[in-house]
DNA sequence: ATGGTGGCGCGGCCA
């Protein structure tokens, strides 16, 4: 089974590169993020025709996530528990015995902003769902955007960037929190090259040079991270004309 | 360089 990820920072405008990518790679699973759409405007067929179902959970101009799938989603979770978030940050679902939710975790724009104090309550909302998971689903997948680096080698320049938005303590806390409630980045499961990031900034030519962060995570309960054969970051997406900021991260499950 | 670029949508917000 091969599950990906990817913040594609507008679906309207990227759905050619991702249609592409999904030929080229054939996931099982492609989450998306940032798809920026209404669910009138999502463009399903361009995936059916390419062999896949669509689940979607959008809103005008901001956030937006959709899970591409082979099979039939079940059981669809929109909000995490105990939430009405206006926000569209959400999207879980049953395929066969695999558990999927798909995360568009808050950015936080500066710790001194009121959008930092949502992203830590949104976290803390978020451990309280994982826990209900976790009880109920042995084979759970947690992936998406998490705007969070875990460690300083997941930054370019952790001088820099220290106790900045993406990086602070209680984000870290907050990731730490969840990962021991039994999920593992299976990314770090691997030998993997120095400086892998799937994050650059569009400004100051920060991709050429590789002044980025890994903040695209895919998390796996213990019989799945135990099944993990690989996980790699796909830089391939963010080299064409008009990408994303994000490029896929892909892993794949040997079921 | 306290800026820079990109998406949405047409001014200003968000990342």
């Amino acid at each position: 089974m091969k599950i990906a990820t990817w913040n594609v920072n507008s679906l309207r405008v990227r759905l050619e590169q991702v249609c592409d990518w999904l030929g080229k790679v054939n996931p099982d699973f492609l989450a998306l993020q940032e798809t920026k759409l209404t669910d009138e405007n999502f463009p399903s067929a361009a995936f059916e025709a390419l062999g896949y179902q669509t689940l979607f959970s959008g809103q005008p101009t901001y956030n937006g996530v959709a899970l591409i799938s082979r099979e039939t989603p079940t059981d669809v979770l929109t909000n995490l528990k105990g939430m009405q978030d206006p926000q569209h940050r959400v999207l879980g679902a049953t395929y066969g015995k695999i558990r999927i939710l798909n995360l568009y975790v808050p950015n936080g724009q500066s710790i001194d902003s009121e959008k930092y104090q949502y992203k830590l309550q949104w976290l803390k909302k978020l451990d309280l769902q994982l826990a209900d998971d976790l009880a109920h689903y042995e084979r759970l997948v947690v992936l998406g955007d998490f705007n969070i680096a875990p460690e300083d080698n997941d930054v370019h320049d952790p001088a820099a960037w220290e106790d900045d938005i993406l990086v602070s303590p209680l984000e870290r806390a907050a990731l730490e929190r969840i990962k021991k409630l039994g999920l593992t980045d299976v990314f770090r499961l691997f030998d993997q090259e120095d400086k892998s990031f799937s994050w650059w900034d569009y400004r100051a030519a920060a991709f050429r040079r590789n002044r980025g962060l890994r903040i695209d995570l895919i998390l796996a309960s213990k019989s799945l991270s135990q099944a993990c054969s690989y996980c790699r970051i796909d830089t391939e997406p963010r080299k064409l004309e008009r990408p994303s900021d994000h490029t896929p991260v892909v892993a794949e499950f040997s079921l």
